[in-house]
DNA sequence: GATATAATGTGAAAAACATCACATAAATCT
DNA sequence: AGATTTATGTGATGTTTTTCACATTATATC
């Protein structure tokens, strides 16, 4: 058991919860969850089950108490600071990308050679990758973004590793050479961009099928 | 049987096969492929076998026969043509990712309301979302790539729809109404990044019982 | 207060998925 | 040419994950 189905469920349902929230909904149920995110409610209670997550026969979940239980399942009770490695044309994105600013992960800085030739104000303090070792021990991250170009991409690794961090999200497109106590969610665009050209490859033919 | 584990993994196949090709490589192994990629050798074969891969016994596999069968049945045997909705720094960054470059997949042309404000010169041609309809009859476009705001994403997503787009990845936050025969792969960033959070919590857990 | 209803929670069954074990065939060696 | 080695290909087996079926219980209704 690796629990990552589990996970990715769990945030799934985390996101439709805080959805449901903010619609000001104080209570909601399984099969409403379902309708949500098209996981079967047999699903969601059943990984609820696992977790130790506990509704009200008939009277379903209270929406904030979930929330806040899936919420320390998931580990983002509190805001999680993750520093962001390159601030290129994809790092800045992902200072603006709105699902972190409502969401439970906030990136506290940036690092990038290029300091002082930012044109527009940028939207977290960006400092040049020198300066990494000291903050991170000052600010205690455990987690980082890379999005840096592919060469330097496992240097980055090897000197965020070494000075701590264990949780990487890797945007660059070669795969990186990893220790088995760090965890990389690779965040793979080609690949992601394939599986959307078999799936409808594969509708095409069905519908060439049927007709 | 949905095979979005198989094609996940013969995406992955897919890109160790071109790694060896450029280093040279003329044959390759089951074992070989796994030492790449850390899958088990059993389970290439098994995909393999799935698919009707057949390789030489005692010779192993022909890199470059291996490969095109592999996007053959990926459906990347030519370059896919792909449009970027969406030219912010999310757009600009998709279009320098080398994954792209070097990979199966092509945006030819990317739309935005903003094209004159453009400031340094863009990487694909960059055109007002007015064209869109035009441009896709006439390139034959299958699949698009949003990196729009959250607000205008149904919207957009709706008009693409309507002319014929059926392949999607999404990188807005929020969830899509979508046709059932379309198929939108969500990339969901918190998302990403909360697993990180929570293995990276598991093994500190771990960790500390261990001490 | 008894009955009906609408949900949860979970053991059991089914399905999907991954691994194993080994028969088979091609290449190499003697 | 025959024996040996090395890697494939796949039926059988084991494991994980999902779905089903239904017992349970809180709320609502009469």
């Amino acid at each position: 058991m690796n629990f990552k189905n589990h996970v990715t469920r769990l945030s799934q349902y985390k996101a439709a919860l805080e959805r449901m929230d903010n619609e000001g909904n104080e209570k909601t149920h399984a099969e409403t969850i379902s309708s949500f995110i098209g996981i079967p409610a047999t699903q969601i209670r059943k990984d609820f089950s696992l977790f130790g997550i506990r509704g009200n026969k008939r009277g379903g979940y209270v929406v904030k108490d979930l929330l806040a239980e899936l919420k320390g399942i998931l580990g983002i009770d509190e805001k999680i600071p993750v520093v962001l490695i390159g601030y290129g044309h994809l790092g800045k994105a992902l200072t603006r990308y709105p699902g972190f600013h409502k969401g439970s992960i906030r990136i506290i800085a940036a690092f990038d050679p290029a300091v002082g030739a930012l044109s527009n104000q940028p939207t977290v303090p960006v400092f040049p990758p020198a300066s990494i070792p000291t903050f991170l021990k000052k600010n205690g991250v455990k987690h980082a973004i890379l999005a840096v170009p592919d060469d330097v991409a496992q240097e980055m690794f090897d000197k965020l590793y070494m000075h701590g961090i264990r949780g990487f999200i890797n945007f660059s497109s070669i795969p990186l050479n990893v220790p088995a106590d760090a965890y990389v969610n690779n965040v793979d665009l080609e690949l992601e961009l394939e599986t959307v050209v078999f799936y409808t490859r594969e509708s095409e033919k069905n519908e060439q099928k049927e007709t």
